[in-house]
DNA sequence: GTCTATACGGCGATAGAC
DNA sequence: GTCTATCGCCGTATAGAC
């Protein structure tokens, strides 16, 4: 509790809250828990967010915002060749969700637990508008489809290894061993999209 | 509630709670809610078993052995070629999940939540298992990581797109479309994973 | 803004009648 | 085997003192 002491109240619990909604589910916090996170109260949680659901909500939409911010740039680069944008897009979404590798268990669960979350805080949207932007990127306009693909491989092979790193550990046996394997993967990632492409 | 007529009650109420822990996950499913699934009585869930995680054992046993069934023996096999056994596995793991679409994200969301079940439940070792077979029938003895990676790139892209479904309906806008887009991505998968055998 | 106390319902689990 | 009734606890949320 209190990594957060630099922060507002409002912050702490925020971002306690983000912590263990993504580590346990919506369905698996108690406000307790957010509070001792915190460090405050379980009364006050009531004072800056109506409910729980509120809480939930503003994680999910810090969280769900913060997945694509670098792939949106190095898209909307003009100078950049297609080999390089591949290669800097996998490392950033590598990199994204190395800093936390409950987001993409966190995301897709929520959005089949609760399907609405997804037009309520405009999630749709921004996977619409970057799958576009990798459409143009990479000239796939004629088959718009081409580019969904695209990126769904993208995500698909960066995500997964993280999603099942629990597994691997136990397969492995060896913590050590899964974040090499998981190091490794990113080549893979790379020489699939580039073959993806041609 | 009771599609279940002509099982046993027991089976009723392991049926039911297998529907409902895919869909809501351990915490998000209420004993009240597997009985009126089930069309018993609350109670009566106690005297068939001890305890509510006693049933989620039970249904995460069943749903995780059903998983890699089919790709052992097309793993074992010793006469088809090996882009034959890729178009197979492929097929049969699309399969196998087109027919509940919850089971990669409950098994994930799962073993992650709750990490001790893969050992308790001998999951690792399924898994550990079908990698070896993956890699002799593919003769990738020499580099054990090669089949690994192997496994990983098939179930991920395999997968993934079922698990983000949810959100392929909103971009889509369009059901019949994301189950279109799926089948179509079976053959990504199969391309896919011929490329990095050669 | 922050805490204490408490309302009020829902939860998993048990006891016991049939 | 199945149901009813109930226990004891824990959940979110609120009221009100400081």
């Amino acid at each position: 509790m209190s990594y957060f002491c630099a922060m507002t109240t409002k912050e702490k619990i925020i971002e306690s809250a983000k912590l263990l909604f993504m580590k346990h589910g919506f369905e698996g916090v108690r406000m307790q828990m957010v509070a001792d996170e915190a460090g405050v109260n379980k009364g006050l949680l009531h004072y800056y967010y109506k409910t729980k659901a509120a809480i939930f909500k503003e994680v999910f939409n810090r969280v769900s915002s913060g997945l694509f911010a670098n792939l949106e740039k190095i898209f909307s680069d003009n100078i950049l060749t297609i080999d390089q944008k591949i290669s800097m897009a996998t490392d950033a979404y590598f990199n994204i969700i190395s800093q936390n590798r409950y987001v993409p268990v966190f995301i897709i669960s929520e959005m089949n637990r609760q399907p609405k979350i997804l037009k309520e805080l405009g999630f749709d949207e921004k996977v619409r508008s970057i799958i576009q932007l990798a459409g143009k990127s990479f000239s796939m306009d004629k088959s718009p489809d081409l580019a969904l693909h695209f990126f769904l491989t993208l995500i698909s092979l960066s995500a997964f290894p993280f999603m099942v790193t629990p597994l691997l550990n136990e397969v492995t046996g060896d913590n050590k061993k899964t974040e090499h394997l998981i190091m490794e993967r990113k080549e893979i990632v790379k020489k699939t999209l580039k073959n993806m492409l041609t």
